[in-house]
DNA sequence: ATTATAGACTATCAGTGATAGCTTATTGTT
DNA sequence: AACAATAAGCTATCACTGATAGTCTATAAT
């Protein structure tokens, strides 16, 4: 490890934030190029260009590092799910967000993959509800709305919940086996992903 | 470690097989008590009283024991639905194998982590099939022909492939939401799986 | 009685996440 | 201008991980 001028890179106040967001991008590409498992934090830094202590001076560990590249994921679903939402009404409306989220998901597997995939360690504090796992409610909340909509006062709110949370269920489904399990032999992707909407949303 | 008499516990011929499968029941009862991430190869060799390096002549890696552990979880799976599949037709049968299979995933969530969820090492060897992903297969295959049976002639084999693939992965979806998210606020369990396979199969 | 082999062991490796403690450049105050 | 405080980095090190190399020994086969 050389390095000609040991502090010359080192900058004013307000490099913190800056640093972070540095490290942050640094981290989801390594993690999109070799996936979140492979990804040490010695290589975080070293793409970075800092030792790999510093980064515990921006992040209290490994796994809150990785959640906050999720989060950051996360927050573009958001994104596109409230525009995708805003375009639209009723059944039209929720298959646009479904396919939103669909397409979030094969666009950018590692962060889809940490934010609801990933094993959370056990024993498990019930008290705190991870970021990641907020992010991701989130959007689930936009299909939750969007069709509670569209079912007007047909059903009660414990009615909307199990739909709403088995269409979101099976949404992941999709996302989540085609990405974990690639190598089978699946049917031509827009093919399934009409299908799969189709069946989801008609009987609603 | 002591060890009194170090080689007294070796025995004859024969103890290879049997010897894996002590390996196999003790990785698969750490597995479940403390999850796939945090079970060490030292833990496991140190329950069944052998050194840590000596798991690795009936392994060749960390990464194929817990196959193995899975695939035998996921015969006990495809043992399950065989059973199912013999007792009924028709819809009642998809919906029971649908039944068969959630309730697997929700009482076995490691195996079924393992087999279903567990990020792929990259870079990915497509010539060869984790023998996880062949068992897991095989479950599906039993949805796939159950499906196939009650649609009858009135679809193609592709539309077939598609409605199975998408009622898989709704199925894998809840499962797989539900172990990797369990602190989401879910709806009662059972009145979330009435709703989801009757979601599922209405319209077959 | 001797040899081969199976099945285990100890010692060790490189790599991991994480912590402790030191150093230095900038900032703000006197 | 001199000095103290702080921020941001560093090196060194720890315990632990999966994995490999090489050795030992009790049984099985000759």
């Amino acid at each position: 490890m050389i390095r000609t001028k040991p502090t010359s890179t080192r900058k004013a106040k307000g490099l913190g934030p800056e640093r972070r967001a540095e490290i942050l991008d640094h981290a989801m590409r390594l993690i999109g190029e070799h996936g979140v498992q492979t990804v040490s934090t010695r290589q975080i830094a070293n793409a970075v260009g800092i030792s790999q202590p510093s980064l515990y001076a921006y992040f209290p560990n490994r796994q809150a590092l990785i959640e906050a590249v999720c989060v950051q994921a996360f927050e573009r679903l958001i994104l596109i799910m409230t525009q995708v939402a805003q375009t639209s009404t009723g059944l039209d409306r929720l298959q646009r967000l479904g396919r939103a989220y669909l397409m979030f998901g094969f666009e950018q597997p590692d962060p889809y993959r940490v934010g609801f995939m990933i094993e959370t360690p056990r024993p498990f504090d019930p008290t705190q509800i991870e970021p990641p796992l907020l992010a991701g409610l989130r959007a689930y909340g936009l299909h939750r709305q969007a069709l509670a909509e569209h079912l007007g006062d047909s059903r009660t709110p414990d009615e909307i919940d199990r739909l709403a949370q088995s269409l979101w269920a099976s949404l992941h489904g999709l996302v989540a086996l085609m990405i974990a399990r690639a190598q089978f032999p699946w049917a031509d992707r827009e093919a399934l992903i009409e299908t799969h909407l189709e069946r989801l949303l008609t009987g609603l």
